[in-house]
DNA sequence: GACATAATGTTATATTATAACATAACTCGA
DNA sequence: TCGAGTTATGTTATAATATAACATTATGTC
């Protein structure tokens, strides 16, 4: 069983989250070692600003957390967007383009295309994988050639639905 | 067979477009007295613009085609951001949120969630109707209540495949 | 016409993202 | 280990997208 088949909802469910943060954090260093890809200290650093939800944040909210660690240095926006760049391509983190914000990728090297259920409010995202057999059909008999896909799908998780309104 | 079924596709495929902005036009009327919504000048201005292709566009675009047409007023961004919100709650048009650009509905008043398969290179969009049911049940089974889905296919179309690269 | 409401217009500014170039750090063979 | 090539980071300025706040005008209703 993948990661991916225990973990898809996991945002959504009570979890050992250090443990999930650990796992990540891990699992990502090997991957990088693996294709001899650099996860620099910078990377690392905005890598685990996601790490520590699974909420998407802004880049300008990652910025504001690297600037707000006490020390003297003033971020600026590239650093920010490039390590994103980077750990995108890597497949470590998504971009929820609906909040044009980004999020750990919660099964680091999956193959089939990702999709998300956005709570709107409690702002927490699981991410599935369940492939859409009749899009992809769709997309064959117009002889579309697939390269990127984003599913993005909002509403209200089942623990906000118990609680507020 | 409803529009959509006939038309999903249509941005790839060859069809009289005058015809089609004529439908379009003249049903979003109609769509909109029926619903007592005013589709005023600016809004049909900025529907119109739209209206010219199957392509998105930004909400600077529109506002420069706005500008451009030769008389002296000078539209700004708000004028044109609250036409776009009303095509959007009327139905008339969608966001391309992996664009940031806004597109004409080939057909206002569908029930079903859209799905849009965007060419890289010719930049159209086809818009269909295509439901993940695999997905609705993942959502379902999570006990997710389903607000607004955003499904945007990257990738190269048939006719692109042919001539380009 | 007087009023309430909806739509538009105006100004300023917030938010998100990148271009362009300077410096520093790593890599790897000579 | 030196230095040339490459990759990564840092810096400055600015582009691109979007909204807040308030003034004015148009529309419908009595
Ligand atoms: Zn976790
Ligand atoms: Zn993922
Ligand atoms: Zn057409
Ligand atoms: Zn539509």
């Amino acid at each position: 069983m993948s990661r991916k088949a225990q973990h898809s909802d996991i945002a959504f469910r009570k979890h050992d989250h250090r443990r999930c943060q650990r796992e990540l954090l891990s699992g990502a260093q090997q991957l990088c070692a693996r294709r001899k890809q650099r996860l620099t200290s910078r990377r690392r650093q905005v890598f685990e600003i996601l790490l520590a939800s699974h909420q998407p944040l802004g880049a300008y909210d990652i910025l504001a957390a690297m600037n707000r660690v006490g020390n003297l240095e003033r971020i600026a926006p590239p650093i920010v967007y490039r390590a994103l760049d980077f750990l995108m391509g890597e497949g470590l983190i998504h971009r929820i383009e609906s909040k044009n914000a980004f999020i750990t990728c919660v099964d680091p090297g999956h193959r089939c295309a990702a999709q998300f259920l956005i709570c709107r409010d409690c702002d927490q995202v699981a991410e599935l994988e369940t492939e859409d057999a009749s899009l992809v059909a769709a997309a064959a008999d117009l002889g579309f050639a697939v390269d990127h896909s984003v599913v993005e799908i909002t509403g209200v998780c089942a623990e906000c639905q118990k609680h507020g309104g």
